[in-house]
DNA sequence: GATGAAATAAATTTGTG
DNA sequence: CACAAATTTATTTCATC
């Protein structure tokens, strides 16, 4: 666990939203100069504060249309092999997400399929047609939202160029 | 939907890896000139493919080690304001991702808090003690892991300055 | 569309308070 | 730690293929 003062936390809340922002301008934005600035995103990185960035992807675009959540439960054989499972799991392209659980499921997978019938073949070649799996339980996903980072009184956007 | 080429179906990877790769960087790894280069990335978030960039923040080093998935139901009554309930959720500091559901539960919440205190709190002040919500369900995320895009067979890695 | 070269702009390092 | 100035590097435009 890290101290992070007004200024690492407004960094880290910007990067949270546009992870592309130019050094410069995420400066102005919190208040420091831009050589400051970039000492500070380096230490956020080397602590472990930012793990990274990422492109957020609409799956729709790239012909995946549907999303699921699948709660899976492994068979108790299976149980001492469950992080090597997940492992797998985060390879298979359809794989946005793998939360491991505590209670009753071992983990959610979170994916992106082309239609109901890879959903459905998804499911059947990697999860219940195979033997370390006891049980899946597929849901639907509507629409999926991110959590904003909270907004702070002091910092105020900037218009885009 | 649109139609991705091999090269842009490759830079797409490459920033879904890695968004604040430079962009002579990511020129090169997929075989192209920068200014080409830059211009299919613009052409990609201007497409809509690319919806944004995010940091990914290690919930445990800003003070929130507890994570967990809530399953939520409302109330019949609320079932309209849905989406006004799920978006107003996403305002919290303490929530991650918001998944909208088609079945029995209505969505799931993933949060990160600073202990479970602070998650039974959650829980009930914004869920459980409400009058939408009818029923919740928290189960603890031991681990969560990315789905990491699909490698292909023709890009190949350069060395980081 | 893709490109290389030129012009512009930004990232990064360095030295100083 | 924060900064401004100096340097290195990247982005962006544009004429050409």
């Amino acid at each position: 666990m890290v101290e992070l003062d007004p200024i690492d936390a407004a960094i880290v809340r910007e990067l949270q939203d546009d992870a592309r922002l130019a050094n410069n301008v995420l400066a102005a934005r919190v208040g420091i100069a831009p050589s400051t600035c970039h000492g500070r995103v380096r230490s956020l990185f080397e602590r472990g504060v930012i793990r990274g960035a990422h492109a957020e992807v609409d799956q729709a675009s790239i012909g995946r249309p549907l999303q699921a959540m699948i709660s899976v439960r492994l068979r108790p054989h299976a149980r001492g092999e469950l992080s090597a499972f997940a492992q797998a799991m985060t390879t298979l392209p359809e794989v946005l997400n793998v939360y491991f659980l505590a209670g009753a499921d071992d983990f959610l997978i979170h994916v992106a399929t082309a239609g109901s019938e890879e959903l459905r073949e998804f499911v059947l070649n990697h999860l219940s047609g195979t033997r370390d799996v006891a049980m899946t339980e597929t849901s639907l996903i509507f629409e999926h939202l991110r959590g904003r980072p909270a907004e702070q009184g002091s910092a105020r956007r900037a218009p885009q160029g």
